[in-house]
DNA sequence: TCTCTATAGTTGTCCTACAACTCTCCGAGT
DNA sequence: ACTCGGAGAGTTGTAGGACAACTATAGAGA
């Protein structure tokens, strides 16, 4: 089937039903195949194109609402809202960077500087919630778009049963594709906001010269609880617009 | 009736009954009536307990869900997240920095620099969806706490029907409060972040060296979704520490 | 021209039913 | 005594239909 431009088919094993009609629906937010502030076609429309129940559209909608892609009215629809240019992200939303990028309609890209399996130091062991004499995978790397980095990010994996060709997939990558692909699925982070300015953190040839970055310091849980990652990603200024949707 | 310690009484001129109930439950989890980590009552329990449809819990469960409060999963319940208390301090609550200031100990302040009823520039109308002759309030204000400026704010908030003792109300502390006083009550807000470091932004004996600022670049709307209040607050990087939680 | 009303369109809520998934418990087999 | 697997109960996800509540618009009437 064809929605828009985009392909849609559900896929079974994946998420469920809303939750894909809600990525999909993302997408064509974000790629403004609706305008910013225009109307999107009402629920009964949209149940009929994805071909599902309308309480399945009214669903991601909400959700759309949630993170602020969107604005509900009773009585009148539902509206997207309206936002400046460049990549953006719902800082709430977590997401693979990579993926937001790509959505973007950039090409994402991923420089390794460093990696390797070591022991973590105190603070690495204490966020992690692992004894000092379990190995962590720590790496450095850099996120672009386009060929541009978009960030730099020093992160410490937690890994009990890390085999060599997985780790070689952080390499490839989005870190979320590389925990999938050992059954780990990061499903809420907490983070700490900074501004910091520094000439020690950015690397390569697209270092910027300001030094000017937001760093989100943030540590990722699984479902049952457990961290499973932990470091800071450093947002290189006026590269990546993040958005926050705050509601009482 | 009564849920939990909780009364419940649906207001009909109030917002929608899912919202309500989910305004109720909030409520009820950020006062560990349901404890981090615990199983909440089943959507059909739960539907029972309010008197409402399974339809209108799951709608607000989803809004809570969304917000990072509890964590949905499907064939088993759903259950309080573990950050209950951190939230209320976070960037995605909609709440008055005094408030917030007041909760963790200190003792909040408003110091106003400058304040004028004046014609909006181009970009100020555009955020506000008012026409180039509609007079706005403009002020610039430094948030303290115990005395000490933790942030700059410069904002312009959209004044049709604004006598001037309720401007009054704007000099002596919160803006919400100021606001509340017409009526006037910003459910949300959407706000770009940005690292900045400039000499221009910050004023007075506390003006920060560094100059190095978290800027939230933010417009706020009432329920209806028209804009009431825009403008940029920078916070003195190092003296406020912004929590963020992220979900899928 | 202006105001009010009827009406069509859209979102909010209700109801019932079943599918899909999770967790626990119990029995068969080792 | 222990392991494994399946049955069954409980919970969330999706479907379909119906009506209430609200909004926007066009048209009638003053």
């Amino acid at each position: 089937m064809s929605i828009g431009k985009r392909e849609f088919k559900p896929d079974k094993n994946k998420a469920s039903l809303s939750n894909q009609i809600r990525d999909h629906m993302r997408a064509r937010i974000l790629n403004q195949e609706w305008q910013p502030g225009e109307k999107i076609p009402s629920e009964f429309v949209l149940a009929n194109d994805y071909q599902v129940a309308r309480v399945t559209i009214r669903t991601a909608l909400r959700m759309l609402e949630s993170q602020g892609l969107i604005d509900i009215r009773h009585g009148s629809g539902a509206y997207t809202t309206n936002f400046g240019k460049g990549i953006r992200a719902g800082l709430q939303e977590l997401r693979s960077i990579s993926e937001t990028i790509r959505e973007m309609g950039f090409t994402p890209g991923v420089v390794i500087r460093a990696s390797e399996l070591r022991l973590p130091n105190k603070a690495e062991a204490e966020e992690l919630r692992i004894s000092l004499d379990e190995n962590i995978f720590y790496m450095e790397r850099a996120i672009t778009a386009d060929g541009k980095v978009v960030a730099f990010s020093y992160d410490t994996v937690r890994i009990t049963d890390l085999s060599q060709n997985v780790i070689n997939k952080f390499s490839t990558g989005s870190v979320f594709k590389a925990l999938e692909a050992f059954g780990k699925h990061p499903v809420r982070a907490m983070s700490e906001i900074h501004a910091i300015k520094s000439e020690l953190i950015g690397w390569g040839p697209s270092k910027p010269k300001s030094g000017l970055y937001l760093q989100l310091k943030q540590t990722h849980f699984l479902r049952d609880g457990f961290p499973i990652m932990t470091g800071s990603t450093y947002f290189v200024e006026g590269r990546f617009q993040f958005i926050i949707h705050r509601t009482i």
